[in-house]
DNA sequence: CTTTTTCACTTGTACGTACAAGTTTTTTGT
DNA sequence: ACAAAAAACTTGTACGTACAAGTGAAAAAG
């Protein structure tokens, strides 16, 4: 029933991370101030800082302290190369559908749970661009139950998962992928701007996240010819 | 210079489950069984057993011990659906050039180091089935420096990382991928038995190891119409 | 003023203790 | 013989202490 201690400091440094008090590059409270204010030992303080390591959270620098970190980079998400890192530059993103109630698609090919199928259903859908090549569609869905008012609010920073962390304090914590390559069929040739039949890259994407409401399934299709996708992953 | 000593128990543990001294699914000794042996706390001993949980050899379960893990599924890496995990079933993989000296290829994607580039280079090349339909063909690559006598020895299991962990105490500690899709050349139609221009799914593969000297670079281009490839990420 | 040393901070390692909680075996009671 | 209770194991959490090692600023020495 009781949470461990250290998983409630944990837990709540997260949350005034994922609130923006702390910015990437600043440095958490030490592990000695940490135990003053929480009246916990070091022990305690250091399991709650390595448990935020390893979600990703921040860096440890012998010496110096704990440093913010931007998340993005430890998780192992597929990424557009050239995309998430080179946040902005040359990148653009347009809605070809914002947010709106949908229905569970036949095309979205990780297979949903009972509970989800049973709920009513959030869409969107983007167009990613790099300098003025349209590189990525982008089709998500995801159960209203989790996002209560989600329709209304605007992305923050452009960002889906911001906005998750920052207004929903929800986390990604894993991902399932299916990658196939196929042909273009004429919608997607047409948005990407190909010819039809050209070869794409279809990524199949279940996202689970801190709320066990909450699963995001996204159907990605790619034009690799110029910007491949790439990922990461290290120990 | 000197080591800590839970890395230290943990090396030495770890050197004993890639020899194979335990199995997957078998139990290591117990943390206070550990303390005796050599003579630590039980706070050094943990440290040594949750090192060894977060590179993946172990599951730790409450009450009951630390099990021997299959280390693959805790990796984040790419596979082909159907293929390692069901192991061995309908599952084949035929030599199409055996381990040889061979040439940095130009068609490695991914940017070799400099030392790299002046050592001999080792290289095969597989062809992968599920049932009778060939699903992959994968190019191989790294420096004959860090595996002497790599091309005499044989595969434990037929897997090259088996090889890699059981006789040399080589791991696989990352890997950076890049994805694309591509239109099938005459090659690899023939060897996928598909019509040239045919999708394809080109992934370009380093794998980083355990041991500085060793890089693995892989080409691989998978039919995956009937097979997709698959990644699993989970925190 | 510049260089060196010291000091005050940080995280890292390691010791020891105690009890909670989950699992399995043994003992006890009926 | 069977069921419940106890004991004996396992890992998990949390306490407290001490010193090592890395960093940066302040103080001392030149």
């Amino acid at each position: 029933m009781k949470k461990p201690k250290y998983r409630q400091i944990q837990n709540y440094l997260k949350s005034k991370i994922q609130q923006g008090a702390f910015k990437v590059g600043e440095y958490l409270p030490s592990e000695n101030e940490l135990c003053k204010q929480f009246s916990i030992t070091r022990t305690t303080a250091r399991k709650a800082l390595d448990e935020l390591f390893k979600e990703g959270f921040i860096e440890r620098l012998q010496g110096k302290g704990s440093r913010i970190r931007e998340r993005r980079q430890s998780l192992g998400l597929l990424t557009v190369k050239g995309f998430s890192e080179a946040v902005g530059e040359n990148v653009k993103t347009v809605f070809l559908q914002k947010p709106m109630k949908g229905n569970w698609d036949e095309k979205i090919i990780l297979p949903l749970s009972e509970t989800e199928k049973n709920t009513p259903c959030y869409y969107f859908e983007r167009l990613r661009f790099v300098g003025n090549i349209p590189v990525m569609r982008e089709k998500n869905w995801f159960s209203a139950v989790a996002l209560r008012g989600f329709l209304k609010a605007d992305f923050v920073d452009g960002s889906f998962f911001k906005t998750l962390s920052q207004k929903y304090f929800i986390e990604i914590t894993g991902s399932t992928q299916e990658l196939r390559a196929e042909f273009a069929d004429e919608k997607n040739a047409a948005l990407l701007k190909v010819n039809a039949g050209t070869p794409l890259l279809h990524i199949s994407l279940k996202f689970s996240t801190s709320s066990p409401k909450l699963n995001i399934y996204s159907e990605l299709y790619c034009n690799t010819s110029s910007y491949p996708v790439g990922n990461s992953y290290f120990l």
